[in-house]
DNA sequence: CGCACCCCTTATAGAAGGGGTGCGGTGCCCTATT
């Protein structure tokens, strides 16, 4: 195992210049080399990239990874550029043909090591076809969470990949992000398909970031407290620069028009701006021209900036996992930053509406009876020609029918109707019942942002409870803690320790995510994250504790 | 779900209230026009 590690860190430093790589950097590596699949969670700036890289130079055959957004795309292949490893290339919309013919020949002649490309290039037929030939030996999904969250609706692509990772033969996964609460991750493992796999799992705690929430009813008042701290804060240079996310691009606009108008370099980011305008916007931010960006959900990912004073929050977004994802992106360079929630409760419910997606029955019952029909299993190509509904309607119902076993994917990537499996009409209730059982974790996230704002506890030790980590003592560096009203409360859950798998008699089985002597947070399977109170399940035996593996 | 906005009515001479409507986030990709 030493002369591994030795190999990897040599290759490392040879190719890429990293005199030294970190003990979670080379445990991800060790256990790829080793054979086994890989679920790294790791903030924002450990050096995730590092560890497809380093791998994919020992491994015979090209790297492919998987990638959200083309920007980032162009960001990976930038930086392998400026290193001494083989070339990188891309396939997507945004190229010419020349571009794309150099890609393929540079990638048959071996002379292209690395591969980016969305979910969406591998469901066209002829794009996966051709990259089977190439003998991939590694399969990266980078911002994996894209999976779980994007997935079961937004880009349906995304639970189309583990067909693609068996048609290449099951290379070797690794999958890459840095949030991951336990469904999450769970999820990801169950969607991608992975084998007897390994997870690298970094601390979440970001001890420098002072966490508060200002509870502010009134819309003019929260308007104007978000103005006034955002103006604060951009007039100092030791607090500066930073973000402010608003939940739709009116306000990011108005926001920014109004902070403009009082002197503040600020500039608005959200997916209704041109490309152009977008990128000028994070090419001046990462420059350190502007002090703020105001955004919507859209600005974010691939943000390489380590010095982020503040991450404020208009409004409150639609899970723990979303809002996570957002503040760590502030002080990354581990120096103090500020980061405050102007909360108000009827936000929750404008997020309730954003995620409400509504089972795909037109779509269900057309994939479902269409293929139980045919005689052969189908192309996802030639079924999209038989039916009425859109690519992304169909990939939904696809996913959905897929889950609840009736509907299969072939070695060759056809679907067929399962011969075990239920009759159409079914079927389609058993998708339907599949997405509601989505839709109730959706929720019940959305209650646990709740719960973080409007905790009296410690919100570090909240936060850190629901990515099941937990915190002995008030941390000492958020607001209630400060205010001196966050108690100690000893954790424990007597019975059910955190982390230990349970079964509800109504709710079926979870995993308990925190426990402490008042309430127990539990995630449940099929209806997400429920808080309970530890002297009911006491009283009346609400928990079994299971044995699990 | 909740808000902003418009239109209309009512009842009064400048404005208040009810009812209906539209809008709200994240990104691939492809195709048809300039």
């Amino acid at each position: 195992m030493a002369g591994r590690r030795d190999e990897l860190q040599r290759i490392a430093a040879e190719k890429f210049g990293w005199r030294q790589l970190t003990g979670e950097q080379l445990e991800a590596m060790e256990q790829v080399m080793a054979g086994h699949d890989v679920l790294a969670v790791l903030p924002t700036g450990a050096g995730k990239s590092a560890i497809y890289q380093v791998p994919a130079l020992l491994l015979d055959g090209p790297t492919l990874v998987v990638s959200p957004l083309i920007a980032l795309q162009n960001d990976q292949i930038e930086g392998i550029g400026e290193s001494r490893a083989p070339e990188a290339v891309a396939l997507n919309s945004s190229q010419r043909a020349a571009e794309r013919k150099h890609a393929w020949e540079a990638l048959r002649r071996g002379t292209a090591e690395y591969l980016f490309l969305s979910p969406e290039q591998l469901a066209s037929d002829e794009v996966l076809d051709a990259v089977a030939e190439l003998g991939v030996s590694l399969f990266v999904v980078d911002e994996a969470h894209c999976v779980s969250a994007w997935g079961h609706d937004f880009r349906p692509d995304y639970l189309r990949l583990a067909p693609v990772i068996e048609r290449l033969g099951h290379p070797r996964v690794i999958a890459l992000t840095a949030t991951a609460a336990l469904p999450v991750r769970a999820d990801i493992v169950a969607r991608l398909g992975l084998r007897d796999h390994r997870e690298v799992l970094a601390s979440f705690d970001r001890p420098n970031l002072r966490l508060g929430v200002d509870p502010l009813p009134n819309d003019d008042d929260r308007h104007q407290a978000v103005i006034t701290r955002t103006r604060a804060l951009t007039a100092d240079p030791a607090t500066r620069p930073g973000l402010v996310y608003v939940t739709s691009r009116k306000d990011a606009e108005a926001y920014t028009a109004e902070l403009a108008a009082e002197g503040v370099r600020v500039a608005a980011y959200h997916a209704g701006m041109k490309a152009a305008d977008r990128e000028r916007v994070h090419e001046e931010f990462l420059r350190g021209e502007l002090d703020a960006v105001v955004a919507t959900s859209a600005f974010g990912m691939g943000i390489d900036k380590a010095d982020l004073r503040f991450v404020l929050h208009a409004a409150a977004p639609d899970s723990l996992d979303t809002y996570y994802q957002q503040i760590g992106r502030a002080g990354r360079d581990g120096e103090p930053a500020e980061i405050t929630l102007y909360h108000r409760p009827r936000d929750l419910g404008r997020q309730k509406f954003l995620t409400a997606a509504k089972a795909p029955e037109q779509a269900l019952a057309e994939v479902a009876t269409t293929l139980s029909g045919h005689g052969a299993p189908l192309k996802p190509s030639e079924l999209g020609k038989k039916l009425n509904v859109s690519a992304a309607q169909r990939t939904r119902a696809v996913n959905l029918l897929e889950q609840t076993g009736a509907v299969a994917v072939t070695a060759d990537g056809r679907l067929e109707y399962r011969k075990s499996a239920v009759d159409p009409g079914q079927a389609v209730e058993q998708g339907v019942e599949a997405a509601e059982a989505h839709q109730r974790l959706i929720r019940s996230r959305i209650e646990m942002m709740r719960g973080y704002a409007e905790t009296t506890g410690c919100r570090r030790q909240f936060l850190l409870g629901y990515f099941g980590e937990q915190l002995e003592q008030p941390c000492g560096n958020c607001d209630t803690c400060i205010a001196g009203t966050a108690e100690a409360v000893s954790s424990g859950g007597g019975a059910f320790p955190a982390n230990s798998a349970v079964e509800h008699a109504e709710w079926g089985p979870g995993v308990v995510m925190s426990a402490d002597e008042d309430t127990l947070t539990v995630v449940f399977d099929d209806h997400g994250y429920k808080t309970l109170s530890a002297q009911a399940v006491q009283e009346n035996d609400l928990l079994t504790a299971v044995d699990r593996d």
